[in-house]
DNA sequence: CGAGCAGTTGATTCGTATCAACCTTGGTGG
DNA sequence: CCACCAAGGTTGATACGAATCAACTGCTCG
């Protein structure tokens, strides 16, 4: 976000910013609450929550580096947010926010990006929850995480660890975490994926990955 | 959106739209176009649509007057406009947007604040799509469409006519249109709705309505 | 070492898709 | 005005995919 700014607003800004590392699994911003600060992400991943009052609950997005978090203008939303991984954050206050956007038209274009490709990775997402199945949802959200863990290299057979339990691929899917472990174990046996200790996968079959995810 | 403006502008971009009304089923935009020109939905429903090359397709959102239709800023969207029911249109080409929006912060405010109720509103059908059953799911379409066809009243007991087809709820949905009518006809047998020649609808227990969207 | 959580695997149930037949509605032309 | 037709919608029988319930494994941490 800071590339939008002027270095006096961005030396203005850093006096009021402070750094804050969190374990996974740290609620950042409850739902249904009016947030008094906004942050970057500098490394990890935040999980996008919205709660069911029965319990049930579905992931509405992932950010990641250098993403920023929280919800300009907002009266209240009720999304929540959550630590997916370690994370490490740049908070500063909703005044400090608010002053650079009243005389920065630019940071209010860069939001305003922000916000329509969030809209972009949203509809992506009814598309893949309301048409694909489920071994193909599995893989699609394979390689969404292998598109934007480490997007310094994007060719064929990529490694990384996976921010995410089970669980949560089951939330972001509409799935059980049964059916999502079903499907990376017919996915291994394919010989498309490895994984080891559960967390750490590599693709080996980075056109097969594709391909079962139905483009 | 028009209310963003200052009168002068108001006048000047009056001099370069134009009316245009289309029927049921007229495709407005095409997948992956660039769109020329911009419009306000004057009355009516658009769909817009996500295809996917095997002939599936997801309904990605529903916008009703008075919301603005278009992709300001887009590099490409893979999204395509289709209208749902008849639809009246205020068309105004790219360049007279474009030169509102350089010298109107209002206007870039209205658009932002737009494309945040939009992904609010995707975010809520991804909840949808993951969460919840079938029943569940036609339930809360009958709920989206009795607020926003006619918000005027929003009291209890609404009656208002579909503009969709059962084939586009069941591309909202996730669902078949099979699926569809089970569930409305379910409804229509516990008396919570009623429906006449299957585009005219009714909600006679509108709790109970509620009660089925599972909130 | 044992407790507890995450993940895997198997047996069964249940909801929705699929396939198929039929009904309804609205439009068209004889 | 009515017969006909096509598209949209409903209803029924069956198949299939994912959820559920349950047992078990492996890991991490005290």
């Amino acid at each position: 976000m800071c590339g939008a700014l002027e270095p006096a607003q961005l030396a203005r800004l850093g006096r009021q910013t402070g750094r804050r590392e969190v374990e996974a699994g740290t609620q950042l911003v409850a739902a249904g609450q009016l947030v008094e600060s906004y942050a970057n992400i500098l490394s990890g991943v935040v999980k996008l929550v919205m709660p069911l009052s029965d319990g049930r609950q579905q992931i509405v997005g992932l950010q990641f580096a250098p993403d920023f978090l929280g919800r300009p203008f907002a009266d209240t939303s009720e999304v929540a947010a959550e630590a997916g991984s370690r994370v490490r954050l740049c908070v500063f206050p909703r005044s400090a926010l608010e002053a650079l956007v009243r005389e920065s038209p630019a940071l209010v274009h860069r939001l305003h990006r922000q916000a329509l490709r969030e809209l972009d990775d949203a509809r992506e997402w009814m598309m893949i929850l309301g048409q694909k199945q489920a071994g193909e949802k599995v893989a699609s959200l394979l390689l969404l995480l292998s598109a934007r863990i480490d997007p310094t290299k994007d060719g064929v057979s990529r490694r990384f660890e996976l921010p995410l339990r089970r669980s949560d691929f089951a939330d972001f899917l509409g799935l059980t975490t049964e059916t999502v472990s079903r499907h990376l174990t017919r996915l291994r046996k394919a010989g498309i994926i490895r994984i080891e200790r559960s967390r750490l996968v590599t693709i080996d079959d980075y056109d097969g990955l594709v391909a079962e995810a139905g483009q």
